[in-house]
DNA sequence: CATGAATGAGAATTCATTCAT
DNA sequence: AATGAATGAATTCTCATTCAT
C-alpha cells in the first residue's frame, strides 16, 4: 500500500481547484514549522523539494527520477510511494504552490485600501515570494508552460486566477476614480501581468534585477509606470 | 560527407549571433522564391518546417525524429544529413527566425518617424508576424524557454536584441520630449516586452485575443496604454 | 524467529509427497473446525485463501503480494511470517490441496464396489469438488501448469497419483471382466483423466457445463462414454 | 517507422480470426522455403522462433525480452520493430500457429472418407505436428492457457474451432451409422479433445509417450478407444 | 545523397522482500 | 507477532543516432 490516496487530488485527475485540500500540500506548508510532523510527510516534502530543485536545474524532461531520488536521499522506488509518476510530482507542486501563492496574493490585496495600494501590495508580494525561492520561480515560469503533462485547462485557470484579482483591482480603481474608465480591461490585465512575468523571467535567466536591487523593490516603480505610463503627461 | 559544415554555426556551438550567415537560414529565407534553389535546400527547409510544426504540436521533448521525418516526407536518417541532432533543428530554427524577425522589426522601426510611431510599428509587426505563423509563435514562446538545448547565453542575446531596439526608441522619445525622462529605462523595456509576450501567450494558450479581434489590432491600444498608463491623468 | 520451519516442506524444496505432514496444511484442514486453533493458524489460512482467490482472478504472475495481503486483511510483511515467498504460497496450496483432494478421491473409490462404480464415484467427487471451489479449480487447472515455481517432478507426481488410482480401477475392472483386457492401460488412464480435465477447463473458461446442468452430473454420462465409447454397439 | 502495420492483426486488437492474412504469419510459413524472402521477414521469423524457444524453456512471464533478443541474435530494441510488446509476440505466434495448424487439421479431415478415418486422420496429424515441434507444443499447451495477455474470447474461439471440426465428424458418423446417436455430442467432443491434450501434456512434461513409441502412433489405439470404449462389450 | 532497419543506452516503473519499530 | 515504509534489482520499452546498402 502506498500513500497515493494522500495526493489523490493531483492536477491531472481532479481538476486544479475543485477540492479544498491536498494533504500533501498541507504537510508541505507545515515544513519546518511543526515538530510533530511525522516521517511520511517529511519524506513527501523532501521529495517534492528535491524534485523542484532538480527540475529547476535540469528542466523537467532532462531530470530523471534517479536524480530526484538521490537529491532527496531516498531510493528510486520510494518516489512512487508518494507520487503516481514523474508528472505527478510537478502537478502536485504546481497545485500546492498555486494555492499557497494565491492565498498570499489575496491577503496582500485584502490588506490594502485603495486600488493603487492593492496593486503595489500584490506585485510586491509576487516579486518577493518568487525571489525568496528561485527554484520555485524557475519551475513556475519555465517548466509549467512546457509541461504537457499539465492540463492546459489548469494552466488557463491559474492565469485566470491572477487576472481575476487584477480585474477586481482595476474595477475598484475605476470606481475610486483613480483608474481610467476608457480602457480595455482585458488588455490592461495582461499588460500588468506581462511586466511582472518579464521582470521575473529576466531575473531567472540573468540573475539580475533591472536597477540592481531586490526584485521586490521594483514593485513601486512598476506600479508607477502602470499608472502614469511612459508618456510625458 | 554531409551537409553539416553548413549548419556548423548552430546555437549551441558557436553562439547565436557571432557569425554572419547561416547557409540554412539563407536557403530558408529563399523558400519558394528562387527556381534555381537546389533539392538539398528545399529539403532542409521542408525538414525545418515540419519540425516546427511537430514541435509546436507535441512539444520539443515529446516530438520524435520519426514524426518530423514523416511530416517532412523524408527518411529518419535524412534529417541527420541536414542537422547535427534534434536540438540542432530547434537551434537552427531559432537562430534563423530570430534573425528574420529582427530584420523585420528593425525595418518596422526604421520606417516610422517618431518614438510613438516606431513603437506602434514594432509591436504591430511583432503581433502580426506571430499571428501569421502560430507554430513559430508556439515554439518561440514556449519551447525556446524550456529547451535546455539552447544556450542560456543565446537566449539572453535574443532578449537583449529586442530590448536594445526598445531602448533606442525610448531614448529617442525622451529626446523628442514625448517620453518621460524620469523613469527607469531598464524597467520600461521589460514593461513593454512583457505585455507583448503576455498577449501572445494568451493567444497561444487560449486561441483568443483580448477584445476578440486580430492580434495585430492590439498594437494601437497597447501603445496607448504604454504611454498613458492606466491612471486617470 | 518466524514460522517458516512450519512451511519448510514446500513443493520446491523438499518434494511434494515425501514428508507426512505439513503443519500449514493441517491448520488449513482444520479451518473453522476447532475453536482452540490459534491466531497464527487462522492467519495462515486467511492468507492462503486470499492468495488462491487473487491468483485465480489475476493469474499467479499478475497477482501481487500487496493484493494478497489486502484480500487477507494483513500487512504485506506478515505474509512472509507464514510463507517463504510468493511461490511458496502456491506450493503450499497445491501441496495441501493435492493431499486433501486425493484423500477424498481415495475415499470415493474405496466406498464403491466394482470398477464402474468406483470410476463413477471418483469422477463424481472430482467434478463436484472442483465445482464447489472455483478459485481452487482455476489455480489447479491453469496456474499449476504454468507456474515454473512448481517442480516438474512434483507435477508428475500429482498426475501419477491420479493415474495410479485409475490404474487400480482399470485392473480391477479387468479382473471383474467388465473392462477390456486388450487395451493399453497407460493410454486408457490418460484417456479418462483427459476428459475430466477438459470438462473442468471448459467450465473454468466458459463458466458453462456441456449440457447445462451441474458439473458433477456429467460423471454418469462420461463414465458411460468411457465404457461404451462413441461407437454404435 | 517500424514494421508494425505488418502485424496489425494481432490477437488482442482485431480479434483472432477476422482478418484474412497476417503478413508476418505468411512470411513465417515461408520460412526456409523461398530464397527470395527478404531480410525483414527473416528477422521477424527469427525473433518469433527465438521467442517460442525461450517461452517454452522459461515460461512466458519468466522469459525476458533480452533473452529473446539474445536468442534471436538481435538487439532488444529490434524486437519492438516487429512486435508491439512481449504479449504481441505470443499473440502473433498463437494466431499464426492456430491458423496453420487448423489448415492442416481441416485438410487431414477432408482427405479421409468416413467418420472413423477422419477422426484417425485428425488425431494423427495433431499428434504428429505437435511432436514435430516441441517448443510450439509447450507454448500451445501450457502458456496459451495462462497467458492473460490473450483474450479469453480468442481462447474460446481456438477451442471452438477444434470442437467444431469434431462435431462435424461426429454428426457424419451418426449419419453413417458408425457413431451412436444417443450420446451428448458436447460431452463427446470434450471427451475426444481431452484425451489428445492429456497425451500431449504427458509427453510435454515427461518427454515420454504412453507405450513408448511415437506420439502419432497413439492415434490408432486412441480412436479405437474412442469408438469401443474401455468396456467389455 | 537518401534510406530506414538496426542499435543499445537510458528512463520510468514495478514489486518481492526486508527490517526497524 | 505484526506492520508497512523503504528498498533497489530487474524489466519493459523508447528513440536519437548510425551505417550498410
Amino acid at each position: 500500500m502506498n500513500i497515493h490516496s494522500m495526493n489523490e487530488r493531483s492536477f491531472s485527475h481532479c481538476g486544479l481547484f475543485t477540492k479544498p485540500s491536498i494533504k500533501g500540500a498541507v504537510y508541505y506548508t507545515l515544513k519546518g514549522e511543526k515538530g510533530e510532523m511525522d516521517q511520511g510527510n517529511a519524506k513527501y516534502n523532501r521529495i517534492l523539494d528535491a524534485a523542484i530543485k532538480v527540475f529547476a536545474e535540469q528542466g523537467f524532461y532532462q531530470a530523471t527520477i534517479s536524480q530526484v531520488a538521490k537529491e532527496a536521499g531516498v531510493a528510486d522506488g520510494t518516489i512512487y510511494l508518494y507520487f503516481k509518476n514523474k508528472s505527478d510530482i510537478l502537478s502536485n507542486f504546481l497545485s500546492y504552490k498555486t494555492r499557497m501563492v494565491f492565498d498570499r496574493f489575496r491577503q496582500a490585496v485584502d490588506n490594502a485600501d485603495n486600488a493603487e495600494e492593492k496593486l503595489k501590495s500584490l506585485i510586491g508580494v509576487h516579486l518577493a515570494d518568487f525571489q525568496k525561492d528561485r527554484d520555485m520561480a524557475v519551475v513556475f515560469q519555465r517548466e509549467a508552460l512546457l509541461a504537457r503533462c499539465i492540463d492546459e485547462e489548469d494552466l488557463r485557470k491559474i492565469i485566470k486566477m491572477y487576472t481575476d484579482i487584477l480585474e477586481d483591482i482595476l474595477r475598484q480603481g475605476q470606481k475610486e476614480g483613480t483608474i481610467r474608465g476608457d480602457m480595455h480591461i482585458g488588455l490592461a490585465k495582461r499588460f500588468i501581468l506581462g511586466a511582472v512575468n518579464e521582470i521575473i523571467n529576466t531575473w531567472v535567466v540573468t540573475g539580475k534585477v533591472a536597477g540592481g536591487g531586490e526584485l521586490a523593490d521594483m514593485a513601486g516603480p512598476l506600479v508607477d509606470l502602470y499608472f502614469k505610463g511612459i508618456g510625458k503627461e
